[in-house]
DNA sequence: AATTAAAATGTGGACGTACACACATGGAAA
DNA sequence: TTTCCATGTGTGTACGTCCACATTTTAATT
């Protein structure tokens, strides 16, 4: 037994500090902490009273060293491509799995073709069949993820959003930029002090089935309201491009065809997807220099891009923090039994040729 | 004792386990991985073989249950404003003390004037009285803080700096901004598409011995270095204005008699401290409209005055990520035994009136 | 009133580590 | 030889919580 020592300061309360102040044991206080088990509604009211007076908090380090079997996560995301996006969402859930490992809990990864709904549906398959504690996704195609959350729900098994965001869907939280303003940021960006006058591109990357993505497509609507705004349309001509993920070899084509229909030189462009990089590849190609280029996500060929002057600005979403944030978001809720935010937006991040070196490190040694 | 049950995976080794492979008692590796008590060199050899191959890792739980006596750091900042930048560092070291408080580790905070080197000298004293585990704090006065330091590592006592930086001293971590590089972006953001031929302003906030801050000094050799890089001086008139951080009464007077003096309209401003809100109050005063403004630190005053567009862009340096970081990488030093790095920039953070919102707000749910 | 089931409450071991302490060994000094 | 100390090694308990199980109390039924 533990002695009590009243000169010790800041000494934390135990659950045995609680049952002795509501004259009850430990099991009980235990009982009445987890919903477990059968308590008479005195000695409830009596324990709960306690708790509250003198905010007692469990030391969840005692929890997870006592708790029994490990819990099991599942992770549904995009692959990914060598330098690719979704290999910075994968890190940030590694690292925030080896940083929660002492609790017990195991992430398993299922990775599913971003262009092929089917993939996603086997996939969510699996990752059911697990019956696992709790399930990160990342919706990206829409229907589906729905139907799939649909399923969840009847399991009980609760799910965290990561990168783009179906309202419908009743999660525990989600993690990602809020792509509208990123949107609007982005012409913000462009047009503020761009000789008037000027063609302007405005690319996007479509997909096999004509479709953009869900979030490329959100970020050119930001961008048009910006457009609508500040009335840009009147000194500025601006030219659509879409350029194919798929076949990237006839983009150079595109461009050209694009480039000569325009009656004023091309001074800026805008692309909604993070391949900037075949952008300015097929800029250079093309001879055409002193264009204000603005792109997203801080891919190394990006940011080589862009410390090569060929890009202007980048915006990042801090992707790794994305997928280290659900996983602790989901801590937060089973573990530590804590309130948790629905919809949650990564700042915009603005970065130049200066500060992407700050940016980038920062980021990984958060991710050490 | 446990029962070893081959079935189940994922169970991370334990100190018995490593002390069973190495035909020792648990007590022999506590001993090894502790660096305490006296172990033969032949199993010492062995348990150190065991615990490279099978890359055990203590269970930090575990650890910090059973630690005995409690740690206790001691942070010394400047005194806070109301609304002021150190109110958010103070705010980020409670966050990280919140969040280590089942590590046992208590923190007292001692606080001193920025403006009075004695003030900060009597901390010092406290604080070494104290004789406690570890030490925060912000280098504002340079000789004063590196005499300090020789006193703690003479206790061998392990610091931390906050915000600004020294580099002589001889420290675990260093987190603040890249002062230099965020001088280069505030003149980047004021120059890019200014109207040429106008006057540009350049505010400095000085104190009562009539020297600005460190970090607001090096601001302005990070703008200057712009200015001279890109030719700058050929296009704008740039004029200095000195702002008394005691006396802010009589800067509108100030200010008037600097624009007075200039030949061409002013179009763009620049102050290196927190108080751009202040100088925009001024230039409404004077009527002064279309002026493109940078200011630091995302203050409510401030980001009130980049809503109503009297600000054009804020440079923000997460300063509650600088405290909480600072207290994290001395747990990564005394409680995870692992490697920290010298000098940690945080990212140049560009806030414009569109994403302000969702930047606070990621950052204020960090410190929930 | 006696029996039995159900509800309420208490008890003790386990989680993995730290650390005080006990014990063992061996060599030097008495 | 005995005594003593230094060095090496093992043992046991505490940390705060969880949870299975034991025990007591209460209510329902015969």
């Amino acid at each position: 037994m533990k002695e009590e020592n009243p000169t010790e300061e800041n000494q934390r309360l135990r659950i045995a500090d609680i049952a002795r102040m509501a004259g009850v044991s430990a099991g009980t206080v235990d009982r009445v902490l987890h919903n477990r088990g059968r308590v008479s509604p005195e000695k409830r009211a009596k324990i709960e009273a306690m708790i509250e007076t003198t905010n007692y908090r469990p030391n969840v380090f005692a929890r997870s060293l006592s708790v029994k079997k490990a819990m099991r996560f599942v992770s549904l995301i995009p692959n990914f491509e060598a330098t690719g996006y979704w290999d910075y969402i994968r890190k940030g859930i590694n690292k925030a799995q080896k940083e929660i490992s002492d609790h017990r809990i195991i992430i398993e990864h299922y990775f599913f073709d971003q262009y092929d709904n089917r993939s996603f549906n086997e996939a969510t398959k699996k990752a059911l069949a697990k019956l696992p504690d709790a399930v990160i996704f990342s919706p990206v195609f829409i229907e589906e993820s729905i139907e799939f959350a649909r399923k969840l729900e009847q399991k009980r098994i609760p799910c965290v959003l990561v990168d783009s965001n179906v309202e419908t869907i009743n999660c525990l939280a989600y993690y990602g930029q809020h792509s509208l303003k990123s949107g609007y940021t982005a012409a913000q960006l462009l047009f503020t002090g761009l000789p008037p006058g000027h063609s302007v591109l405005l690319a996007r990357s479509v997909r096999p089935d004509g479709v953009g993505s869900n979030q490329a497509v959100l970020r050119e609507q930001g961008f048009m309201l910006y457009v609508r705004k500040k009335n840009i349309r009147r000194k500025y001509q601006i030219v659509r491009l879409d350029l194919h993920s798929s076949d990237t070899a006839s983009n150079l084509q595109r461009l050209q065809t694009v480039v000569g229909k325009c009656t004023a030189p091309v001074s800026g462009a805008v692309i909604f997807s993070s391949k900037v990089f075949r952008l300015v590849d097929d800029l250079v190609k093309l001879k055409m220099k002193g264009v204000r280029v603005i792109g997203y996500d801080e891919l190394p060929q990006n940011v080589a891009a862009l410390k090569s002057e060929q890009v202007a600005y980048l915006i990042a979403q801090r992707p790794e923090m994305q997928g280290y944030l659900v996983v602790k978001e989901l801590l937060k809720h089973l573990v530590y039994k804590q309130p948790t935010h629905r919809t949650n937006y990564v700042p915009v991040d603005i970065l130049t040729k200066e500060i992407v070196d700050e940016y980038l490190q920062f980021n990984q040694r958060l991710n050490e």
